[in-house]
DNA sequence: CCGCCTCGAGTTCT
DNA sequence: CTCGAGGCGG
């Protein structure tokens, strides 16, 4: 970005947070809302520190509630109210733990005492108290000058208006909040009034506050939660973080019962899982753990570099919901020729990791986000994995955004793109279509080129994944066909050590390794054989039905060539499958691949029908981590008791047996009413 | 013909 | 996990 583009993008920037702050729609969660507001005031926060120069006073972030800064009384601090280093990882919190052990005396270094304590999401005050009476109050403001709130925060009960100290003059600092549950009460005022809601409870905290008339703050029931402890005589050099929180409670301040001595960075970081359990049920807004050296003597030692100390670091629970901007729109081509649009970001934290892509599935999609490149977009990851986009902040657009344009041509091979026709033929056994109608076609579209590189390649990591060949990944097959060693798929089964130990790169006994793979994989029983031949609408669950009713591949293709009736008496199997696989089977060049997969020392087992079974007429799902056997295991032994194992649960779902860590499955499940398994009752079932 | 349920296919990151 | 589309019952 050069400057000017810079600039524009700090006005939109600004003129967004601010539109977020005035008011959100209901229909988001207001949680989630706030992440993409955090995302874009950290953006802002990041320019700003790169380019000083757009720095403005009476910019919104420098605002609360629309008002100017100036009418609340400046005040020094009597020492400058520090900020916090983040840490977004565990990673980062050993990082951290690295350097200040290299700054640390050796012997001290080795027995370095964590606290841990809630990082609370509202406003950071300093109250004076002199001769155990509170006499002023102030905002942090920047640090070294806040603003005189005090006849406002005296309105808030939990601060004490006399402390027993025996000091002459104490300051306590910590944080205003307002609770989740006041929030609420306050929109549905609100709502009903036909006033604009709140974003959150950090905004309305810190815009009561600074409201002028005391009045006001008071309705909005605001909390204290302290967490320092500043006294006018030095701190004692033997004293603890943790005897300041103790001390806090005593003088009758809120002090968070969530808080822990850690002996290690392995406790804190149990520390952190812990809370982060509890934190959605946490009555206050919460972004993550506050971790401090323990002891004031190493804190010394340790001391500030710029704005913050080197003692204490604050780790971030990971955002939901970030913004970013999308660099591009890439195509990508499937296995069946499918184009299928890619939207690449500037690499972002989600959730804990950094992403870079998303799918947008197909145009319709696209369309239905208005997304463009260059947008600004809010992106999550749904079910904890898979990144998504959410939304398109349309405000943030400068103009300069360009369409998505499917491309008229294939991207890897330059062939025609096309639209395919579905449906249209209701039966391939009976009449065609009726002609008044247009023939529907599909969302997506396709390469039309039989031969395309692209679809291939897809179909041969395709067929080695079926066969489970894990040692021939993307990568190495792309070289195999670069290098000319296979022209299809079928000539994988007759790679020799010395075919692969000729390429570069490649040695003794990485290519033993191969071959032995391959050898060892190329049994197969029949569902799976028919499922790697990649044909149209036959995946893994159509080709075991297939297989299961016919038992032998000859059986099969005898019927798909010329006893389709038979076909279509499969459950499951309707005008659209039957017809692909007339035309699969009827297809020289199929027929030859087919061939030459048995030639090159493919072995195709029969399978057996299987009835009786104990999970007969069971349909199951899994979610989650099983502790004692893989997901793929699991499935294997429901389907050898004639059970089902499905991918979604429904209202027809037997059980949907849970493991750690499950997902929106259970949640389904348990709305649907339908059975749960623990992973212990499902091993007893299996007996 | 419509709506529900599955399946197929494409996809991300550690 | 998500979206599209095929299968099938109402």
């Amino acid at each position: 970005m050069n400057k000017i583009e810079v600039e524009k993008r700090i006005k939109k920037l600004r003129s967004e947070i601010a539109h977020l702050r005035n008011a959100y729609h209901i229909d988001n969660a207001p949680s989630v809302t706030d992440d993409v507001y955090d995302s874009l005031t950290r953006e802002l926060k990041e320019l700003l520190k790169q380019y000083p120069e757009f720095e403005d006073l009476n910019a919104p972030e420098n605002r609360v509630g629309g008002k100017p800064l100036d009418k609340f009384m400046k005040v020094t601090h009597s020492s400058r109210m520090l900020s916090l280093n983040d840490a977004f990882s565990y990673d980062d919190l050993r990082d951290w733990e690295k350097r200040i052990k290299k700054l640390l005396p050796p012997r001290l270094g080795e027995e370095v005492e964590y606290f841990c304590e809630v990082k609370f999401d509202g406003l950071a005050v300093s109250l004076i108290y002199k001769d155990g009476k509170f006499t002023r109050g102030a905002t942090r403001g920047d640090g070294f000058i806040g603003e005189d709130v005090t006849q406002n925060l005296k309105t808030i009960k939990s601060i004490p208006l006399t402390v027993d100290a025996k000091e002459k003059s104490i300051e306590v600092r910590g944080e205003v909040l307002m609770s989740k549950k006041t929030l609420m009460t306050l929109n549905k005022k609100n709502e009903r009034e036909g006033k604009s809601l709140f974003l959150n409870t950090r905004n309305v905290a810190a815009g009561s506050i600074r409201q002028l008339d005391p009045k006001l703050a008071q309705e909005r029931r605001l909390d204290f939660y302290a967490y320092d402890l500043i006294k006018s005589l030095e701190k004692d050099e033997n004293s603890l973080h943790s005897g300041l929180h103790q001390e806090l409670k005593n003088f009758g301040f809120n002090v968070d019962k969530h808080e822990a001595i850690c002996k290690n960075l392995k406790e804190v970081i149990h520390f952190i899982e812990k809370f982060e359990k509890v934190r959605p049920d946490f009555p206050f807004g919460t972004d993550g753990v506050v971790i401090s050296v323990n002891e004031i003597k190493l804190q010394k030692v340790l001391g500030v570099v710029g704005k913050a100390p080197r003692y204490m670091v604050a780790f971030k629970y990971p955002a939901e919901r970030v913004t970013t901007i999308v660099k591009d729109v890439k195509i990508n081509v499937g296995r069946t020729g499918v184009l299928t649009p890619l939207a690449i970001f500037e690499p972002t934290l989600v959730a804990g990791s950094i992403v870079g892509k998303a799918t947008l599935h197909n145009m319709d999609q696209i369309e239905r986000l208005d997304l463009r490149i260059g947008d600004t977009v809010v992106i999550e990851k749904a079910g904890d994995v898979i990144p998504k986009v959410v939304e398109v902040l349309t405000r943030m657009r400068t103009g300069k955004e360009k369409k998505v344009k499917m491309p008229s041509v294939c991207p890897v091979c330059g062939t025609k793109v096309e639209k395919k026709n579905i449906g249209g033929k209701r039966s391939y056994l009976k009449s065609p279509k009726r002609s008044d109608l247009e023939e529907p076609v599909s969302v997506a579209y396709y390469c039309t080129n039989l031969k395309c590189q692209a679809k291939n390649e897809r179909y041969l990591e395709h067929l080695v994944s079926v066969f489970e060949i894990y040692e021939l990944g993307p990568k190495i097959l792309r070289r195999f066909k670069d290098e000319g060693l296979i022209t299809d798929a079928s000539d994988i089964f007759t790679l020799t050590k010395e075919d692969i130990a000729s390429l570069e790169r490649f040695g003794e006994k990485s290519s033993e390794n191969i071959v032995a793979e391959v050898k060892n994989k190329r049994k197969i029983n029949l569902g799976k054989f028919l499922w790697a031949l990649g044909i149209l609408h036959v995946g893994e669950e159509t080709a075991r039905d297939l297989a299961v009713h016919f038992g032998t591949l000859k059986k099969l293709m005898f019927s798909a060539r010329q006893d389709l009736a038979e076909i279509e008496s499969i459950e499951n199997i309707g005008p659209a499958v039957l017809q692909s696989l007339h035309i699969f089977f009827t297809d020289t060049g199929n027929l030859n691949f087919i061939e030459k997969l048995k030639k090159n020392g493919v072995i195709v087992e029969k399978m057996k029908k299987k009835k009786g079974g104990k999970f007969a007429d069971l349909q199951f799902v899994l979610t989650g981590t099983l502790a004692t056997m893989s997901r793929e295991i699991a499935k294997e032994r429901i389907l050898s008791l004639s059970g089902k194992v499905s991918g979604s649960v429904s209202k027809n779902t037997s059980y949907v047996v849970a493991g750690v860590e499950a997902g929106s499955k259970l949640i389904t499940a348990q709305k649907l009413g339908v059975k749960v398994l623990s992973e212990q009752e499902f091993q007893n079932m299996l007996g």
